[in-house]
DNA sequence: CTTGACCTTACTGCAAGGGTAAGGTTTAAG
DNA sequence: CTTAAACCTTACCCTTGCAGTAAGGTCAAG
């Protein structure tokens, strides 16, 4: 399999797949005689697991650690469990975030005369 | 006022007052003979401005709108009201994918076999 | 024979500054 | 008087996760 095949079967793009080798995500493939990189199908497993976890907001680091333990027999699945649930709270963590600087911003805009003129109780309060 | 006096006042770093002069979000302060920046109260509302819009999730380029429209006499309020308000739902939208994002992981961790073996539905889940 | 679709490496760029280097200045203390 | 701390300056590299582009090699079809 060439790169662009892997690549649309993981549903990344080649420029991603050739990312990850080079931080070391994925082992490097072997060469065509061309030089051409040449792959079989034992990476699909780790690029989608790449694909899926980026997704769900792992970062390339997190998707190491994930492919570690997928790469290691001897893991126990609550490990896999561990980092699931630290991520869960991280994104909590994220939303009370979002949810507290929501809450901000809309008792500006509550307070806000919204009209023609230049007075600005939003500007006011944010210069201040 | 020298620059680390006029970044404590706004609550920011003098790396940061330097990199919002470079972008030109505030002007070019004048200098003293020593060639050291030297500011004047006026620069103040507009680095609490930046930086509270910061805090509210806004990005650099968008502070920049926020401050167009401060430093423009002839502005309406509602302009600031929609920008407050552009700003809500993008937070939502971004609510919205977390959420999506976080109970994707619960199903996923609840799932777990969470223990001592190898087998792992997390794993078997992501790399299919 | 040439066009187009692949492939290669390598460099630059994005956001928003932080870190550090290498140097000049000023001020307080010994 | 000197020196050390605490400022200030510019300028460069580092971060994340690739995308874009350059400049070139390769391969199959028309």
């Amino acid at each position: 399999m060439k790169i662009s095949e892997v690549a649309e079967k993981a549903g990344l793009t080649v420029k991603a797949v050739r990312y990850y080798e080079n931080v070391g995500l994925i082992p490097k493939p072997a060469r065509q005689q061309n030089g051409y990189r040449s792959y079989d199908d034992s990476v699909l497993p780790i690029l989608n697991l790449i694909h899926r976890s980026r997704a769900a907001g792992f970062s390339v680091d997190e998707c190491r650690e994930l492919i570690e333990l997928f790469n290691n027999p001897a893991r126990h699945s609550a490990d896999v469990h561990e980092l699931i649930c630290q991520k869960v709270e991280a994104i909590e963590k994220q939303q009370a975030q979002l949810e507290h600087i929501k809450e901000h911003l809309i008792a500006l805009a509550t307070r806000c005369e919204n009209n023609e003129k230049s007075t600005c109780s939003i500007l006011a309060s944010l210069t201040k």
